[in-house]
DNA sequence: TATTAATTTAAATAACTGTTTAAAAAAACC
DNA sequence: GGTTTTTTTAAACAGTTATTTAAATTAATA
């Protein structure tokens, strides 16, 4: 007879294994994880994974769905949010900071993952098509119009915003190594180099210049 | 006796397997290129790249280093011009554009094996040390005293700078997914980026701002 | 409690991994 | 031309890979 889904035993493995699974694909990404790595960190034996999850592919492809909507569903939230242009620039790159300070290799592991095989990407991308149409389009069009803001492309804008948030910890190791930096360190360089992004965007975007 | 080791057939398997090998393992990175692939693409029997590198762990440290010496000598080269600040940012962005443009996956090549394997820049690193101390960082620090930018430290601008150029090639394969766009898009695309990254850049720093 | 289903285990599978061997081929040297 | 050295090859190596099997254990059900 069938057995009542909701009960601990099976959560509890199928979300051992999740978890373990997501912390060694976001180290050593899918082709530096081995199925023995998974099942030991998850404290379980190696025909669970198969089991719960029928390969390692589908195991992958299950937490990088997650990944990939970890990645974009904040963001998409703002670009969409009732508030002004410059408070929504703000609220962008500060939101995005919070995300990589919490999972500090989620981007250098969606673009290793995604410049490896692109096509997961369209198996996991679905709702993100709402990036091609967003209020923050429409505002920034309407604000280059009233002269408010100088003139540029939104979709510049963006990738602008975004790089030099992303970047930052796509590059932790490096900076680290070859400044020496311990964590502390890297979290102020960090926190610096936000006023920094917000500062230089704001101001270009916002500050008349002198005719 | 010994073998002339400038006569050619020696030089061209050498070569043919480290042409191969940078080409694999830029693709795949170390733990996705197999001997295999490599021995394939360079149309050679698989005992030979241990015959003439011992091992693909030395084969690929050969190439890493190489690619960390691409990666940083232009730059440095530059931030020691004795040339005015404004044009040395611009011809920082300029040569990165470059670099990027004929080795579209260098960064997220070297990213991830850095993120992966953190000792490896130890051993590849040596002349990076020469960023500690540049010519930049003087004429910013200069600039700032003379009132003739705003206040900023010189790493976080370096930073700002780098990320801009660079995370537009670690996603581009993510852009041209989401957005659709083929390699001539992705071009012309990355000609407005780099154009926006100078005019921000250069107005927030050099452009006076209405009192 | 007996039975049925779900979960876990150890062991084995076949394919693939980096690396080595020993013999063959090519080149260099006298 | 004959000998020695260097280069290339096919084959095998031992270890690891993802995955499967079939038996053992646990839990659920009636």
């Amino acid at each position: 007879m069938k057995r009542d889904m909701n009960c601990p035993p099976f959560q509890k493995t199928e979300e051992k294994i999740k978890e373990a699974a997501k912390k060694v694909f976001l180290e050593k990404g899918f082709d530096g994880a081995t199925s023995r790595d998974i099942a030991e960190a998850a404290g379980i034996n190696i025909a669970l994974t198969n089991y719960y999850f029928r390969s390692k592919e589908k195991l992958f492809m299950n937490i990088f769905e997650d990944m990939i909507h970890l990645f974009f569903e904040g963001s998409v939230h703002i670009l969409n949010k009732p508030i002004s242009l410059r408070d929504k620039i703000v609220e962008l790159i500060e939101h995005d900071f919070e995300l990589m300070k919490k999972n500090p290799n989620l981007v250098i592991f969606i673009m290793n993952e995604v410049h490896r095989n692109p096509e997961r990407l369209v198996k996991a991308i679905g709702y993100v098509k709402q990036l091609h149409h967003t209020l923050f389009k429409i505002q920034v069009q309407e604000a280059i119009d009233k002269g408010e803001i100088r003139p540029v492309n939104s979709l510049n804008l963006m990738t602008m915003i975004v790089a030099s948030v992303q970047f930052l910890f796509i590059s932790k190791p490096m900076h680290m190594q070859i400044w020496q930096m311990s964590e502390a360190e890297f979290a102020r360089f960090s926190d610096d180099q936000k006023q920094l992004i917000i500062d230089m965007v704001t101001s270009y975007l916002f500050e008349p210049v002198k005719a």
